[in-house]
DNA sequence: ATAACTGATACTATATTGATATCAATTAAA
DNA sequence: TTTAATTGATATCAATATAGTATCAGTTAT
């Protein structure tokens, strides 16, 4: 089961440069080459970011993209729901055919309170909030691995 | 975003019944008729909860299907497991890859959080607990629907 | 013998995901 | 004023996942 897909995934890290780099405009050849994220791919998605109001474009040579909202306004709870559509159970199923069947209720009881759960641990993470953790990370000499495993580059 | 894929939901309805009803072979063709599951479709993901060691079949007239395990060590986690593969963020970029982003870091970091919280959540929720929460529904008048928001069987 | 079953597998349709390609319009700068 | 750098808007495509159907062989209670 993969929580984020891999559009989630570039729009998260392309709103953290462009949140990093506030007052200037960044192409998407730019964020695309530095994320290392397929460039007409990029492009489509940072569309549907000016479309969900979270960053606004600069059209010709020197154009770019730029954050319209604070980086603590956006959630990635909320990234998710405009690439991969609100958190929830089954497709509705549960909502829909509600007390037809008495298991599939306690089951979408249960499943709702988890939704919740979820929901409200993407709702804390801001890209704001990525973006302090981020510099932290960057101020340190070894800042990246040290959280339960240890790896060594491949 | 969907959480439960068909099979999933289908799978646990299953091992409701087969939880419920203990000691006694339940087939594919009652199970399907009871939950509203495609016949073929049930059958198809029985097989599967055998090869993963949490039913056992009897073949032939009278036959069917039965729990192997306890219900309360059947945990929703386990369902998902099998049939979307395990919670995971974002088909492994960020373990693959590591330090080679330090944005990819912090993120996988957070989200990596985020993915013990919700593994924990579907831990919780055994097929035990939930036939319990099935039984004590069904020996109240209106045990369903009073979880948040009214609805009139539609 | 037969009907009620499971085991195994092949197949189909549709949706989603991930990505590429193209062309028009806009703009800064040579 | 031309040119290169850029976004806007689509169209298309391949791979994979999801949901479901069909078939045939083997097993077993009656």
């Amino acid at each position: 089961m993969k929580v984020l897909t891999k559009k989630t995934d570039y729009a998260i890290r392309a709103l953290l440069m462009l949140g990093s780099k506030r007052g200037v405009y960044l192409s998407a050849k730019t964020i695309s080459s530095d994320q290392d994220i397929p460039y007409q791919f990029l492009r489509g998605l940072l569309q549907e970011l000016i479309r969900h109001d979270l960053i606004v474009s600069k059209e010709g040579a020197q154009g770019g993209f730029m954050l319209k909202k604070e980086p603590d306004e956006i959630p990635i709870a909320q990234l998710i729901e405009v690439f991969q559509g609100k958190v929830q159970v089954s497709e509705c199923m549960f909502r829909k055919q509600l007390c037809a069947n008495r298991a599939r209720c306690v089951l979408r009881h249960e499943i709702m309170r988890i939704e919740q759960v979820v929901n409200s641990e993407f709702d804390k993470v801001t890209i704001g909030k990525l973006i302090r953790d981020l510099e932290a990370a960057n101020s340190m000499t070894h800042g990246c691995g040290e959280t339960g495993g240890h790896h060594s580059a491949g």
